[in-house]
Parts: structure tokens; C-alpha cells; sequence
DNA sequence: CGGATTTAGTTGAGCCATCAACCAAGAGCG
DNA sequence: CGCTCTTGGTTGATGGCTCAACTAAATCCG
């Protein structure tokens, strides 16, 4: 349990209340826009395209799959199913490892890296036209220590866990 | 095709780039720790409870489905689904309309409404704990001015279409 | 060496979201 | 009335996310 007991509610403010609405409307459309954009453009969907960003950023193209799912902070479960779903597309391919016997490697294959390179500018495009052309300079970098700050804040309640919470006793 | 022929990248700057990570980071962290506090103390979804607290600030707490899916702004289809997920758990119920008898409302049970009555608080108290306590006055009221702008611009983007963007000719 | 523990990664079940197709009741109109 | 169009709502298929359980290789340690 979180709240055992709770004392007193202690409620949003109205502007907390206000701020908090419009945050989630935000949220909500701009990923919901990002998402059909990159589907109805390119067949692919944003975790497609995180994955593949992350693998294009290394050298060689190809890393190992829980420094992949450290890298986007993912459950590896969710990080496996998605590369089975990709691999079948034939946007990455799973090389063993030498190193290591259990492991493998996660390569990012021509086709795979093609179809990034095409995606890639109009999805950025779709960034900056519904985000930061809407922004003033203040208010992007309100907008990054204000990201800043909660997500460091969030990651201190849960203190370094790799796989997020994998036991019962959530991080509370 | 969103961009047809890409002249020129226009690639992001380095803070904004910084910014557009930060927030990923961000969303991706809160909306995971309020889905597992909500799943793990209540066994609700964050969407579970959205339709609840939107039926719970109604008088009588029934609505019409189509009522409720422009409230929320989500398409019908996947309130459709939603809906008969809650009534086989008993939060909600179907009961038919005399007005218009293709139409149905959805009633919020006894049981949903102490369930919602139950979690509220601690969600609130998530919210508050991870987001609100972390943030100056000023980066509340910049959260909301920057929600709100980014939220218009999409809304104006797809001009009023009630289910966003039905057809094959998406928005753009 | 040999047994216990940890680490790397996969699998399956169940819930959620999206898309397209569908059905039935109302509304407009000749 | 009868025909079409629109509106209210559901359904099914498919892909995505989470949780728990599992396999197999590596490591730790006596």
C-alpha cells in the first residue's frame, strides 16, 4: 500500500488542478498525434522508432539487449516482445554472442537503418511544429527543468532498480 | 504522407533536444508509478479511473457513452471496450435510453463510486508527491501555459473532428 | 570440482488501444 | 410512405504492455 491511512486529502489547488488537466490533454493528444503520424507515414510505431534510434546512435549499429533496456529504461519483457515483433518486420535481427553464450546481440539490419533515416526528419518535424514552435525560449527550458526535476525525482523513489519494481514491495 | 518531399531537416537544437528528452523521461516515469499505484493498491487502471472521476462529477453519475468520449476525449470504440471491461467488474452499468433508443447510459455503480471515493486520495497524493511538491509556483503556472498552448495547437490542427480523425485523410 | 545464486533473456496469459467493419435507430426529404 | 444519410454504439482482429514464471549460462564459494 502507498496510503495506509490518510490523514488529510490535502487536494489540488485550482491552478494545480487547471495545470495538472491541461498536462494530460497535452500528453494525451501529442502522443496520440506522434503515434498516427509515424503509423500512417511509415508503418512503424513509437517504440519502433525509440528502439531503433537508440541502436542507430551506436557504433555498429547493435547492442545488447539489457543495455538496450537500461538505455530506454524498459522492462526487458516488454523490450523482448518488441524486438520478436521487429525482428519478424525485419527491422533488427538477434546475433548471438560470443562473449557470453546466454546473450545476443540486437543488430540494427540495412532495412531497419533505411527506414529510420526516412522517418527520422518527419518525425522530428512534428516535434518542433506542435511543440516547439508553439514554445517561447523561456518556456522550453521551463519545459526541461521541469522535466528534469520530476523524472530525477521519480527515480529517487525508486533507487536504482534496473527492472523497475520487479518484486511484491514496489518502491513505495 | 505528412511530409511529402523534406527540403531541409531542420534538426533540433542541443536544449531542445535536452527538453524533448527530459519530458519522454518524465512522462514515461509518472505515468508508470500512477498505473502501478493505482493497479497495485485498488487493481484499477488510470484509464478505469478517468471514466470514473468524469461519471462521478456528473449529477446521478450517469452519462451518455458519446457524452463521455468527447469529455475524455477518446474514441468510442475504445470506450466501448473500456466500458464493458468495467461492467464485467462491476464498476459501471448499461442501462438503456427511452429518449433515444439506439443510445445507452452508463451509470456509475455503488460499488465504482466508493471504489473511486477509496483511491482518489492516494492518487492525488501521487500526484502531488511526484509532481506538484517538486515545482516552484512559477513552473506550476509554466506547466499549465505550456500544456494549454500545445494542447490548442493540436486541437487547431485537427479542427473539430468528434472522433479524431476517422477517416483516412488524418488531420494534417 | 560441485552446488547455490545471480544474470541474460524468453515465453505466455491477460488487459489495453486502434482500426475497420458493422448494425440499428433517428432524421431529412421527395 | 419509402429511400437515403447520419448518428449512437458495438464487435473482432491485431498489436502493444505488464506480470509472473521459466530456461540456460555464468559466477560465487566452500
Amino acid at each position: 500500500m502507498t496510503q495506509a491511512t490518510i490523514e488529510a486529502p490535502r487536494w489540488l489547488e485550482p491552478h494545480e488542478q487547471a495545470a495538472w488537466r491541461a498536462y494530460l490533454e497535452m500528453n494525451a493528444k501529442l502522443t496520440a498525434h506522434l503515434n498516427r503520424q509515424m503509423q500512417a507515414d511509415f508503418g512503424l510505431s513509437i517504440a519502433d522508432f525509440s528502439v531503433m534510434v537508440q541502436l542507430s546512435e551506436h557504433v555498429d549499429g547493435r547492442m545488447r539487449v539489457l543495455e538496450l533496456a537500461r538505455a530506454m529504461d524498459w522492462e526487458k519483457s516488454r523490450l523482448s516482445h518488441q524486438l520478436t515483433r521487429m525482428q519478424q518486420r525485419g527491422l533488427i535481427e538477434r546475433s548471438n554472442c560470443s562473449e557470453d553464450r546466454r546473450g545476443a546481440w540486437i543488430v540494427l539490419t540495412d532495412h531497419g537503418r533505411k527506414t529510420i533515416e526516412t522517418a527520422a526528419p518527419g518525425h522530428v518535424e512534428v516535434v518542433r511544429t506542435y511543440l516547439f514552435d508553439v514554445l517561447s525560449a523561456d518556456q522550453v527550458d521551463a519545459l526541461g527543468a521541469i522535466s528534469r526535476a520530476v523524472a530525477d525525482r521519480l527515480d529517487a523513489a525508486c533507487t536504482g532498480v534496473v527492472d523497475p519494481c520487479q518484486t511484491a514491495d514496489t518502491c513505495d
